[in-house]
DNA sequence: ATGTGGCGGGG
DNA sequence: GTGTACGCCACAT
C-alpha cells in the first residue's frame, strides 16, 4: 500500500461497469512533487433521505420495491428537531432524478430530502475534504494507459487507485502552472461565426516562460510562431496544452467565445481537441443560457464572471477592467476593424500581433490579481475552484450552509419549488431606512456606518429560522421593533452560529496579521480575511432572497427592522450633539455640524 | 403599475 | 446530469 499526499485541484465522476468512481485531480507533495494525479474512488454511493410518513418499517417496504442498493435507519435533525430518518441508497447517482419522484410518491414517505446534491459535492462535503487544500490518500498507483495528455513512461501523470477514506490535511499555498489564452478572428461582417471565419492567432501567456502569439503569418515580434495553417496553429496549441500541461488555464469570456469558437474551428478542420488531463475534449456544461467550458483535469477559469461578481462598473471589458485593476489603458482594437488590420500586411499588422499578446498578457495579470480571494474562497465554501468562481456569492453562502449542516447532523430544506418560489416573490418588504438627502451644499460633513450591520443583527438578536418562536413564549427571547417576531436567545441559531464563526475567524486573522512583519504572509492572511468579509457580507438580506434553502420571510423582516431601528437610533443620538443628519441609507448615514447641541441629553 | 423580452462578455 | 443564471433596463400594455 501506498501513500500519496496532493492539492486537491478538482473533482468529478466516471461510470465503470454501471458503477461510480470519483476521480480527484491533485498536484502531488512530497517525493514526485509537481506531478499530476487523478486518485480514483469506487467507495462512495450516492443516497437521498427519506422522511417516513410514520410507520418506519411499511416505509421501508415500500421503497425496497424500488431498485435501491440499501436503506439505512438514521438520526437526523431538521431545524434542529430530531427525526428518524431514512438514508436510501442508490447504486448509481443518475438514480436519483430518476427514483425520487416515484420514492416521493409513495404513500408511506411524507417528504425526500438531499435529492439535488451534486455527486462531486456530496463526496467533498461527506468526506471533510476542501478543493485547493492538500489530502492523503492510500491504495495502489494504476498502471496507465498512454493516451493524448497521458505520457506512458508515467512522468507527468499518476493514476491511483484509492482504499480507504481520503483524509484532509492542513496545506500551504499551492504553486501551480498558469497559462492564459485569447484568440483573434477575422471575421469582416457582424459578430465572428465558426462556420466561416477563420482564426488567425492564438496568444499565449504564462508564469513558466511561455509567451507567444501562434499565427499563420510572419512578424518581425520574435514572440510571434508562425504556421502553416489555421489547423497547425490549432494542433499546435493543444500540443503546447498536453506538452506544458497547466493547471490553470484562463481565459476572458472563454466559457462563451474563446473555447466554443476553438472548438468548432477543430471540428470542422478535424483537429482532435484533446486537452484534457485523461485525453478528453472540451465539454460545456449548460448553465441557463450561458455555458462553462470544462477541461478535465485542468482547471480552466474564465475572468469574466470573476469580475462582473468582484466590481460595480458599466462595462466589463477586458480593457475596462484592466484600467480599474491596474490604473493603466490597455491597447485596444475595434472588434470590427481587426480583419482590416489582418489583411494590410504591413505596419497594422504588427500592431494587430501586439494586441493580441498584450491581450493574453492582461488575462494573465488579471487572473493573477483574483485568483488568491477566489482560492481563499474554496478553501472556505469547500466546493471545487471552477464552480466558486462562476458562482453568485449568495450560492456561496448555501454552500457553506450544506457542508456545516452535515456538520451539525442537520438535513437541509429542500430548494423552494415554482409556486413557493411564486409566493415568496410575491412578499414584499420593508428594507433598510434610506432618508432623501436634503438638498444643497453641505459643508462640516460626518459620515457615520455600522460596519457588517446585518451581520451583526444577526448574530446579536440570535436570528435564524430555527429560534424562530412560533408562539410558545417559555423561553428568553429578542423581540424585533415593528415587526411582530421574537428570536430565541437560547442556543445559539444554526445561521448565526455559521456567521458567527466566519467573523471570528476573521478577527482571529486580523489579529495574527498584527503581529507578523513578513510582508508575504501579511498578503496571505490580508487575502483571507477578505474572503471572510466577503461571505458574512453575503449573509446581507439572503433571508429574504426567494431561491435561497433558508429563507425566512420573517427572519428577513425582523433584520430590516433592527437595521432601521439602529440607524434611526443612532441618528436622533448625533443629533443630540449637534450634528443634522442630511442623507441616510441602510447601515450608515451623513450628517453636518450645526452647533445646536440638545442640553437635556 | 405590471408584464415581457433582450442582453451581458467575446471578434 | 443528485442539471437548466440572473438582475437590469427598455419598451409595451
Amino acid at each position: 500500500m501506498e501513500t500519496k499526499r496532493f492539492i486537491l485541484l478538482d473533482i468529478d465522476y466516471v461510470t465503470e461497469n454501471n458503477r461510480p468512481v470519483v476521480r480527484l485531480f491533485g498536484k502531488e507533495r512530497g517525493d514526485n512533487k509537481g506531478r499530476s494525479i487523478i486518485a480514483l474512488d469506487r467507495h462512495f454511493r450516492p443516497y437521498i433521505y427519506v422522511i417516513p410518513m410514520g410507520n418506519t418499517e411499511d416505509c421501508i417496504k415500500q421503497i425496497n420495491t424500488l431498485d435501491v442498493d440499501e436503506i439505512r435507519i438514521v438520526q437526523k435533525k431538521d431545524i434542529t428537531q430530531e427525526k428518524e430518518m431514512l438514508e436510501v441508497i442508490l447504486f448509481h447517482p443518475q438514480d436519483v432524478p430518476k427514483l425520487r419522484d416515484k420514492i416521493w410518491n409513495l404513500s408511506e414517505v411524507k417528504e425526500i430530502r438531499e435529492h439535488d446534491i451534486p455527486f462531486y459535492r456530496r463526496y467533498l462535503i461527506d468526506n471533510a475534504l476542501f478543493p485547493m487544500g492538500e489530502v492523503v490518500v492510500n491504495g495502489k498507483t494504476k498502471t496507465q494507459k498512454a493516451g493524448p495528455g497521458i505520457s506512458s513512461t508515467d512522468e507527468n501523470l499518476c493514476i491511483f487507485n484509492m482504499e480507504g477514506k481520503p483524509e484532509p490535511v492542513a496545506g500551504g499555498i499551492p504553486d501551480l502552472k498558469v497559462m492564459s489564452f485569447d484568440i483573434e478572428v477575422r471575421n469582416p461582417k457582424g459578430m465572428p461565426s465558426a462556420d466561416k471565419d477563420e482564426i488567425i492567432m492564438i496568444s499565449l501567456a504564462s508564469n513558466f516562460g511561455l509567451e507567444s502569439v501562434l499565427s499563420t503569418k510572419r512578424s518581425s515580434f520574435d514572440y510571434v510562431e508562425t504556421l502553416e495553417s489555421e489547423k497547425e496553429m490549432i494542433k499546435r496549441f493543444t500540443e503546447i496544452v498536453n506538452t506544458e500541461c497547466p493547471d490553470l488555464i484562463l481565459g476572458y469570456n472563454s466559457d462563451n467565445f474563446d473555447f466554443p469558437y476553438i472548438n468548432d474551428r477543430a471540428k470542422k478542420l478535424g483537429v482532435p481537441m484533446n486537452i484534457g488531463m485523461d485525453g478528453s475534449g472540451i465539454k460545456f456544461l449548460r448553465r441557463g443560457f450561458t455555458s462553462a467550458a470544462v477541461v478535465r483535469g485542468r482547471l480552466h477559469i474564465d475572468l469574466y464572471p470573476i469580475m462582473r461578481r468582484h466590481l460595480t462598473l458599466d462595462r466589463y471589458t477586458l480593457e475596462r477592467v484592466y484600467k480599474e485593476l491596474f490604473g493603466e489603458d490597455k491597447e485596444d482594437v475595434e472588434g470590427d476593424e481587426i480583419w482590416k488590420y489582418w489583411d494590410s500586411n504591413g505596419e497594422k499588422l504588427e500592431e494587430l500581433f501586439s494586441y493580441s499578446m498584450d491581450d493574453a498578457i492582461a488575462a494573465y495579470k488579471v487572473g493573477d490579481k483574483m485568483l488568491p480571494i477566489n482560492r481563499e474562497l474554496t478553501r472556505i465554501v469547500g466546493q471545487p475552484f471552477f464552480d466558486i468562481t462562476r458562482m453568485a456569492s449568495g450560492q456561496m453562502v448555501e454552500w457553506l450552509l450544506t457542508r456545516k449542516a452535515y456538520e451539525y447532523g442537520e438535513v437541509i430544506p429542500n430548494k423552494p419549488s415554482q409556486s413557493e418560489y411564486s409566493r415568496r416573490r410575491g412578499f414584499k418588504y420593508v428594507g433598510g431606512y434610506v432618508k432623501e438627502p436634503v438638498k444643497g451644499l453641505h459643508e462640516n460633513i460626518l459620515s457615520f456606518d455600522f460596519k457588517s450591520l446585518y451581520p451583526s443583527i444577526i448574530i446579536s438578536k440570535n436570528i435564524s429560522p430555527d429560534t424562530l418562536l412560533k408562539n410558545e413564549e417559555t423561553e428568553e427571547f429578542h423581540t424585533a421593533p415593528e415587526v411582530p417576531h421574537k428570536f430565541r436567545k437560547e442556543p445559539v441559531g444554526f445561521v448565526p452560529s455559521v456567521i458567527g464563526n466566519l467573523l471570528k475567524e476573521r478577527a482571529k486573522i486580523k489579529d495574527i496579521m498584527k503581529k507578523t512583519d513578513d510582508p508575504m504572509e501579511k498578503k496571505i492572511l490580508n487575502v483571507q480575511q477578505q474572503a471572510l468579509k466577503t461571505l458574512a457580507n453575503s449573509m446581507y438580506g439572503l433571508y429574504g432572497f426567494a431561491r435561497f434553502r433558508w429563507y425566512s420571510g420573517e427572519c428577513a423582516d425582523a433584520v430590516t427592522a433592527w437595521g432601521r431601528d439602529y440607524i434611526k437610533k443612532t441618528m436622533k443620538k448625533a443629533e443630540k450633539f449637534g450634528f443634522k443628519a442630511i442623507y441616510a441609507d441602510t447601515d450608515g448615514f451623513y450628517a453636518t455640524y450645526t452647533g445646536n447641541v440638545e442640553d437635556d441629553a
